[in-house]
RNA sequence: GUGCCAGUAGCUCAACGGCAGAGCAUCGCACUGUGGAUGCGAGGGUUGUGGGUUCGAAACCCAUCUGGCACCCCA
């Protein structure tokens, strides 16, 4: 133990039935989105500084972000998030891509915080957005896919949530207070903490921000009225569109939703854990309708949404949600060995299966089969091949169920086929 | 970046100023052509790291690292 190399602060070590959980999750990610006709893409996991200096939060670029200089002395950024390289990717290409533009990704970025539950320094992200059509009902697309990625993960509405607002509806609502657009931002911070802040300490907060005891009111009164969205046509029409489509469940309003991230425009939503203990919120997005102009492109909308690995495999854990049958063994078959004059023919035997399409494992090293049906049964390998001296002489090998126990020999030359019959019904 | 809590065998934990222990796991034997069960035995530790207090520190103090909780922020 002494002397080793600890991992770096905030990373995590994908050990094999972490990797499996890992994997699931990828694939339940690319299922959904296929199923939406979204295409899979990729950026690079450097990028310049300047990217994000435009338009994400200035903490983000600021205080998370791992920044450094290359041999050049140009300053790299591992990339804290997903959607300025889209932009990107999208601006240079603005005229021979075809649009709407439906891509998705899963992949991994760095921010440099301090790591606890649900939040580490290396996570993977699914990052899908719509890009070129500004209507509710793309909005709502993009809602439907999250009820849908929550009912394949095999999540209830008792246990998840997405929450809807839109911010032009809320800076609409602040105009009516008086409350000027310069003064707004600062407002919207002060909306995403009243949550976390008691009552009192917050209207003091509110205060100090210069807001009227009238407007203080005024504000705390649209934060409670979950009827709201009724003054927002777009809002009706997402939630008319998702409940026409029968994807309405899950979703709700709720006037507290803003977003951190500046380059959000007009419809915001959060997904969060309702039923359980998990207090981070799951995934996030919004439409951005001005971030590809922002990178130097033509004026395009967009909407989207990044979903991090962390908080949603605590979650599923939490909630039994991940299927045993993902941490299968790591083979069918397990052919022993039994001496150094009859290793080859073992070899030999496993190598014939795998050309059938077996996945099968030996034991590279001539021990007492005591030691090596162990190792198969830790492994829980299903079936054990025994080809001795005995076997060869009458051109067959024994065929052991691990799980059962029982025993048959078939001969050599039929044991593909006799295998791969037993597999499939078992 | 701020505040609070915790780190003891591979894992879960005990010992709480006085000989570092248990359960599980591992390895060996009973069982050299047959796994799971059982029995017996063995190995395994600079108590996260560095310093300090003390006759004596796993324990108390300081620093540091790592993790967890609440902020900040966010996936």
């Amino acid at each position: 133990m002494k002397n080793m190399i600890t991992p770096v602060k905030g990373t995590r070590d994908f050990y094999p039935e972490i990797k499996a959980v890992h994997s699931w999750l990828y694939s339940k990610v690319r299922k959904v989105s296929e199923r939406y006709g979204y295409q899979e893409y990729e950026g690079p996991f450097l990028e310049s500084i300047d990217l994000y200096a435009a338009k994400s939060g200035e903490e983000l670029v600021k205080e998370q972000s791992f920044v450094f200089p290359d041999r050049g002395g140009d300053l790299i950024t591992l990339r804290p998030e997903l959607t300025p390289t889209l932009a990107r990717m999208v601006a240079q290409r603005q005229k021979q891509l075809i649009f709407p533009l439906r891509w998705w990704s899963f992949g991994p970025f760095w921010r440099y915080e301090k790591p606890q539950k649900g939040r580490s320094r290396e996570f993977y992200q699914w990052n899908i957005d719509l890009i070129g059509v500004n209507t509710p009902q793309a909005d709502a697309e993009l809602i439907a896919i999250i009820v849908n990625f929550f009912q394949e993960l095999g999540l209830d509405s008792k246990q998840v949530k997405i929450f809807v607002n839109d911010r032009l509806l809320m800076e609409s609502e602040l105009n009516l207070l008086g409350i000027p657009s310069t003064q707004q931002p600062a407002v919207f911070r002060l909306i995403d903490r009243r949550e976390k802040m008691a009552a009192a300490d917050w209207e003091r907060y509110s205060l100090e921000e210069g807001l009227t005891q009238q407007q203080i009111g005024g504000v705390k009164s649209i934060l409670d009225n979950k009827d709201l969205w009724k003054k927002s046509e777009n809002l009706i029409t997402i939630f008319d569109t998702l409940k026409a489509i029968n994807l309405i469940n899950f979703v709700e309003y709720d006037p507290n939703i803003i977003r951190g991230l500046d380059y959000y425009t007009a419809t915001v939503f959060e997904a969060k854990d309702i039923g359980g203990t998990v207090r981070r919120s799951i995934l996030g997005g919004g439409r951005y309708d001005n971030l590809l102009a922002d990178v130097g492109g033509e004026q395009v909308p967009a909407v989207g949404f990044a979903m991090g690995d962390v908080v949603i495999s605590l979650i599923l854990e939490n909630y039994g949600c991940i299927p045993p049958q993902i941490f299968n063994p790591p083979a069918s078959v397990f052919v022993t060995t039994f001496s150094n004059e009859t290793l080859l023919a073992s070899l030999s035997l496993a190598e014939t299966l795998r050309a059938q399409g077996m996945n099968v494992i030996t034991y590279p090293e001539v021990v007492n089969l005591n030691k090596q049906l162990k190792f198969a049964d830790r492994m829980k390998i299903k079936y054990a091949i025994f080809l001795g001296p005995d076997e060869i002489a009458q051109s067959v090998c024994t065929l052991k169920s691990l799980s059962n126990g029982s025993q048959e020999k078939i001969p050599l030359s039929e044991v593909p086929a006799r295998l791969s019959q037993i597999l499939d019904e078992g």
